[in-house]
RNA sequence: CGAGUCGGUCGGAUGAUCGCGGUAGCCGCAAGGUUAUCGAGGAAAGUCCGGACUCCAUAGGGCAAGAGUGGUGGAUAACGUCCACCUGGGGCGACCCACGGGAAAGUGCAACAGAAAGUAAACCGCCUAUCUUCAUUUAUGGAGAUAGGUAAGGGUGAAACGGUGAGGUAAGAGCUCACCAGUACUUAUGGCGACAUAGGUAGCUAGGUAAACCCCACUCGGAGCAAGACCAAGUAGCAGGUGACUGCCCGUCACACGCCUGCAGGUAGGUUGCAACAGGUUGUUGGUAACAACAAUCGCAGAUGGAUGAUCAUCGCGCGCAAGCGUACAGAAUCCGGCUUACAGACCGACUCGUCUA
């Protein structure tokens, strides 16, 4: 878990995100990011049913969000991003997320 | 030792580093910090039953409709659950299986085959009579036709209107008799009861399907924690403006048309509901048991884009010569009692049958 001023918490704000952010994609995940006039760079998780059952979504999340914890500096400040899991993401491992997650980010500092 | 039946338990472990949520204490105006402690399951799943709880409806009662349940007795808050027993069926046995009321209240249905699937029915066969014809031993036999009798035999089917034997008959038939099976009514005994055992009477046979309609008995108001309660931005709504005539009310005039104040309503959002109880464990007593009573003891998740973890190492277990691979099903969402379904593997107890030894 993230600490709460670290989570995008509200609905309202994530789907905003994910209609009106800019997309970099990977092939296990895909970064929605926009900017906002907060102070904090917060995040959401989002693992559709596609990409398993209960225990597998839940262990996805986890994992994405274990590897996102060291690389929130990285986003310009107050960003909020939405993570999008893709459904071959359930059977990568800890470092594959990782790596995919570092790639999206390069993507990010290019723009 | 082998084969099996029933019931139950567990379902990875340890360490290191980095994290999250609740509660309590302390510090802090606060944001927060810090210490301690707790933090997924046997099915948390499917959401199929039953309750608690909440709101709505309801004077009280009845009838109808609709839905559900269906051997008996008990357990329980309640149940479609559980326990014991009965009945029927299966197994050498431990034990297992059964949506187990009514088909002589009525309506309906039954593919294919078959003559016929129900107030029965004559395809083949068997028997009798009449007629025709053939043969001869001249009153008998064969063949055919017509009329009738016959459910014993054949054949069809999942299922065909009791079974065996004897009498009887033209041939047959519960037509009659004996025994057996079954039905209805009834008596006695045992049992709380379902029912069992033994007998009597009747009529001689009454098919299946009620998870088809239906009949009988019993049960049921509806919606659900996104219930409900409280607080409450914004927007829109209503009320109230300031000055002068005039000290007050009404009225008139001027200024402003923006801001402020109040009000109820209640959206976003927040708080609550929300976790200490039909509670777990151990023991004693009662009960065949389900379970109940009593005593001691324990405190055992509470999130809300949703915590309960991530990574690494070592070990365990299974497969493999080894390298190595695998390590199930599955993630709380108001809470309990059940049912159903999924599940790698490990373990424990009771009992049955067989073989060997003593």
């Amino acid at each position: 878990m993230l600490p709460a001023s670290a989570r995008l918490r509200k609905s309202s704000e994530i789907s905003a995100v994910m209609k009106s952010g800019t997309r970099f994609s990977a092939k296990l995940v895909v970064l929605h990011v926009a900017q906002s006039s907060s102070e904090h760079t917060k995040v959401a998780f989002a693992v559709g049913k596609n990409v398993g059952n209960s225990v597998v979504r839940h262990k996805v999340t986890r994992q994405l969000r274990h590897a996102i914890t060291p690389l929130i500096g990285s986003f310009p400040a107050g960003s909020h991003v939405v993570i999008r899991a893709l459904p071959e993401a359930n059977q990568a491992s800890f470092s594959q997320l990782s790596e995919n997650l570092k790639f999206a980010l390069s993507k990010l500092a290019k723009s």
